[in-house]
DNA sequence: TTGACAAATAGACGTTTGTCTATATAATAA
DNA sequence: TTATTATATAGACAAACGTCTATTTGTCAA
């Protein structure tokens, strides 16, 4: 996946998103249960899904007639890291991940 | 500035505004400077530099005519690391970056 | 005080986005 | 096969967004 930083930011920017990552960011969830938990019809939260698959951001698992979600964890902590970089790059904090990514 | 990680993901989810954040990172950049470094009508980087300004972004100095702008990189890292810790909790770099920060 | 310049604001307009209902696709069970 | 369940896709529609032109506000120089 190669980093966009404007496909990611709008990916992430949305309430409705924000909420979709927050719950499967730790865990694995059908989109049946994604849509119990955040409450918007299925055809939302496919097209959320979607969107944030499109974007790298979520990993996906079929299993029979279920599709599971899990937040790409590791991918997001690149983006980020790579925003620190591009527009934070003179802060200690963004001084001190390059040393740990370069190490 | 309380953190909201949907305004912020907002203010940097678009090209334009990208462009301006890339331009005025480690300097301060009067508004007629960044119009002719990005290319769009004054009216067009203001609105911007508004929704920037907003989301605690940037940060001004007014001198005489003119306005000054710089991005906020302190803020943006804490950004970055506060949805890294959010999104992003599990990984070896968000552990990294909370032992810093907690340090 | 007048004129010139820099930036912000107002308003118009086309595009993009988020949500919905309806429908299609695919897998399983009877 | 047929019915049922899970998810994706299509299309409609209102709201939000990005850009522009026109105008206003504020500062400085003549």
């Amino acid at each position: 996946m190669k980093f966009d930083p404007v496909l990611f930011a709008k990916a992430i920017a949305d309430e409705t998103r924000q909420k979709i990552m927050g719950e499967c960011c730790c865990c694995w969830l059908s989109v049946g249960e994604i849509v119990e938990k955040v409450g918007f019809t299925q055809p939302t939260i496919s097209h959320h899904l979607a969107i944030l698959r499109d974007a790298g951001l979520v990993k996906i698992r079929e299993e029979g007639k279920q599709t599971f979600y899990s937040l790409n964890q590791e991918y997001i902590a690149v983006c980020c890291g790579q925003i620190m970089i591009k527009f934070a790059p003179e802060t200690s904090v963004t001084e001190n991940l390059v040393k740990v990514i370069n190490q």
